[in-house]
DNA sequence: GACCAGGCACATC
DNA sequence: GATGTGCATGGT
């Protein structure tokens, strides 16, 4: 993949409010819909947790509107906004000393932060080594017979973490790398034409 | 107009 | 525990 695509530079934000606002942003939603929502945080100075957290759902909502299921998004960064600032002083370095399997459980307390989103705040904002599944990484894995149909996101992300060294840089080409090879060749329904995993063997009933 | 996009929570059976 | 549904905009 890395041949064919050259490193990808994830995550495509310039901070780590941004990457975690961006996290939130993007679930079941195009990037591209997700930078216009950005951009207009942006302008409006919200990309900092004390504006976010004083900022009114309305307003927040008619910013990222851009990014679809924008009254439910609202309340899930309010939410996340809410966790930094009750729990750890509204400040992401406060969890550096924090173990990452705690961590990572404490990010699943909050309403609207999945095993996807919470692995992506993980991995891209506060640079810990775990493996980021998404609906493109589970429909290769599984398409290309590298786990079962049925297996769920658990059973995918121990089959990449215990096959990988757990190393921040390398998880995050990885996951990259992925995503890249599922928008140019693994679609819903579109046929895996010069996918760069096509050695793999496919398996058609998927 | 259908389908898709870097999910998640909640209701219902 | 599995399955279905609401949430919404924008591109192809």
């Amino acid at each position: 993949m890395l041949e064919a695509y050259g490193p990808q530079g994830w995550w495509p934000g310039h901070s780590r409010p941004e990457i975690i606002i961006g996290a939130v942003l993007t679930q079941n939603t195009s990037w591209k819909n997700v930078e216009k929502a950005i951009a207009q945080l942006k302008a409006e100075g919200l990309l900092d947790w004390q504006a976010l957290g004083d900022v009114s759902h309305d307003e927040l909502a008619r910013c990222i509107r851009s990014a679809g299921y924008h009254n439910v998004k609202a309340k899930r960064l309010k939410n996340f906004v809410r966790w930094l600032w009750q729990n750890h002083d509204g400040a992401l370095a406060r969890l550096a000393d924090i173990p990452l399997d705690a961590l990572r459980r404490e990010l699943l307390t909050i309403n609207g932060i999945g095993a996807e989103t919470a692995d992506a705040i993980l991995l891209y904002a506060l640079d810990r080594p775990t493996f980021v599944i998404d609906a493109y990484t589970a429909r290769i894995a599984r398409r290309h017979g590298l786990i079962d149909a049925d297996a769920d996101g658990h059973a995918l992300k121990t089959l990449f973490e215990d096959h990988l060294p757990a190393d921040v840089a390398l998880f995050n080409e990885y996951h990259a790398l992925l995503v890249e090879v599922g928008k140019r060749h693994c679609k819903p329904t579109a046929r895996c034409e010069g996918c760069p995993l096509e050695a793999f063997e496919h398996n058609e009933t998927v």
